[in-house]
RNA sequence: GGCCCUAUCGUCUAGCCCGGCCUAGGACGCGGCCCUCUCAAGGCUGAAACCCGGGUUCGAAUCCCGGUAGGGCCA
């Protein structure tokens, strides 16, 4: 360890630019940073070569915010005419599965965020899942080691423990606990590589997003870049640089849970010679609770949303409203997207994730979506709500048509749409107990009776001509239709709520119809 | 604990760069009214925010400084 006295200042001043070009900054602004960039030769490509990529872990599900991240890198590829590239970084052996790589493809696939390189569909520069990259990052190591950028380490865990112990006991720095750059590995123990960092200077880029961030070096110690276990893992640093820079990856536009990783990978750029990209790094989305959205919090996981029947659009609207913002505008196709999405707009606050939000922005996809459509959609729905494919298929495709519509502005999710159509394929098992005791009393009874007589002689079961034959009833008995609506609905439905009355009946048809009333008037009670 | 990031209604945000047009706009949610066979949808409408403290300025949500709070990463 060095004297104190001679050690670099601990500090510098990070906010070496004005606080108007590092928040929020616009375009203007941002232009004249990559601009700057661009005349060292660094960053900033060729307009038309952007290269961007989502790399998620198969571990588990995919991450709403994981696809908030994949929904900007795309729409910046496709913005820029770029090339989304799909990258599998699976080097946790322990905690990677083939279900996990399944859930990430088939996830982007249904949201239509579809890629132009990576599994399934290869490229030039793959292969693009990381455990197939391996003599890669072999190569790269040996490089580093060659050229005394990096050095075995042969410390154990134990070690560096009891030298971070001692250390700030001691209130000294707790960096280069390991000593084997100076004195050589010891013989006859795995090594780690680890890579040399010079406690000279900074590190600092012009963040897309958050603006300029700036650290010490002094901060950043002689980090493992290769584990010392059989399989000689490339840490996550590592592994993502010698990817993204022999992808050809211009921008990194990841969460901003990586910022801490980005000083320790422009590092590698740099030793390693390589072209550095822009980096962006997206606010994370956080619970109502204000941290880190997370299993905690309840449906995190995309095949959560895809089962409770969110449609895509509706939450690939709703995830890139939570973060940037296009003046007032609320809704979004796809292709106005693409026209004005701009990744410089992305604020740089995290947002709280908000299910009501979602189940607006739900019900407004629904009701824009042709029955047809919906019709399709909801294939998936009939069973778990209880409703047999036969008695579907029974009623036909235009039935099924008829009644979707009725349904479309009163269901926030397809799976909420597919439980209150229920009552359409079967007859309600029970009566709400408060819907019977408010319209089953012995004058709404009688009103029953009424209508079932009138109903049983209708020469037409259209839901006009019901209308108009239980109107012109209860007109001519002086009463209200609510009055008599209201104890059929409950015959009908068993709700007192329930989509418009008349097309039910028409749809329900005359023998279903009066079963339904004459059952609750035998065991109604 | 160290480093880093962030800060406008409960939530998502516009405005902030280029200070006055902000009596701070929109959306979700919440309340009221209208429409109405119920529930919705829809229309109208209400409550609801510039984190705090200094400074610069004739004037600050907007510029500067300092706090505070929250979060991320590492330990």
């Amino acid at each position: 360890m060095r004297p104190k006295s001679l050690a670099p200042p601990r500090r510098v001043r990070h906010n070496t630019v004005p606080r108007a070009l590092r928040r929020r900054a616009p375009a203007s602004g941002r232009d004249q940073i990559r601009r700057a960039s661009r005349s060292r030769g660094m960053h900033a490509p060729l307009p038309g070569s952007v290269r961007v990529r989502f790399a998620p872990s198969p571990t588990g599900y995919l991450h709403v915010g994981g696809v908030r991240t994949a929904l900007y890198n795309w729409l910046y590829a496709r913005a820029q005419g770029g090339v989304f590239i799909l990258r599998i970084e699976d080097t946790d052996v322990e905690r990677s599965t083939a279900a996990a790589v399944r859930a990430i493809l088939d996830g982007l696939r249904w949201l239509d965020l579809g890629w132009d390189e990576g599994p399934e569909a290869g490229g030039p520069a793959g292969p693009y899942r990381q455990l197939e990259r391996e003599a890669h990052y072999r190569e790269h190591t040996a490089r580093l080691v060659r050229d005394g950028k990096a050095y075995p380490c042969t410390c154990t865990a134990e070690e560096l423990a009891a030298r971070r112990e001692a250390a700030r006991a001691a209130k000294r720095s707790v960096r280069h606990l390991c000593p084997c750059r100076e004195t050589g590995p010891v013989a006859g123990r795995r090594a780690a590589i680890r890579f040399q960092v010079s406690d000279a200077g900074a590190v600092a880029w012009d963040d897309l997003i958050q603006g300029r961030i700036e650290v010490v070096r002094a901060e950043i110690d002689d980090f493992i870049i290769v584990r010392s276990d059989e399989r000689e893992t490339p840490v996550y640093n590592f592994a993502a640089v010698v990817d993204d820079a022999m992808m050809g990856i211009t921008h990194v536009i990841r969460g901003a849970d990586h910022i801490p990783n980005t000083p320790r990978q422009i590092l590698l750029y740099e030793a390693l010679g390589y072209r550095l990209p822009a980096f962006g790094h997206i606010p994370l989305v956080l619970g109502t609770d204000r941290e880190k959205l997370s299993k905690r919090h309840g449906d995190v996981a995309l095949h959560e949303y895809q089962a409770k029947g969110y449609l895509p659009e509706a939450l690939v609207n709703y995830l890139v409203r939570l973060g940037w913002a296009h003046g007032d505008q609320e809704l979004f196709s796809r292709e106005e997207l693409v026209r004005v999405f701009r990744l410089e707009k992305v604020g740089a606050a995290p947002g709280v994730f908000d299910h009501a939000k979602l189940d607006w922005l739900n019900g407004v996809y629904i009701r824009q979506a042709p029955p047809g459509r919906l019709a399709e959609l909801l294939t998936p729905f009939w069973e778990p709500a209880g409703i047999g494919r036969e008695l579907v298929e029974r009623r036909g495709q235009a039935w099924l048509l008829q009644a979707i519509p009725l349904f479309v502005e009163r269901s926030k999710t397809l799976r909420e749409m597919a439980g209150a159509m229920r009552f359409l394929f079967q007859a309600p098992a029970a009566w709400e107990p408060k819907a019977a005791a408010k319209y089953l009393t012995p004058a709404h009874r009688g009103h029953l009776r009424a209508a079932r007589q009138a109903l049983a002689g209708a020469v037409e079961f259209s839901a006009e001509a019901l209308e108009a034959l239980v109107r012109a009833l209860v007109e001519g008995r002086g009463h209200k239709l609510v009055e008599y609506a209201q104890p059929i609905r409950v015959a009908m439905t068993g709700s007192a709520a329930s989509p418009p009355l008349f097309p039910i009946l028409s749809l329900l048809g005359r023998d279903e119809v009066l079963r339904r009333i004459d059952r609750l008037l035998e065991e109604g009670n």
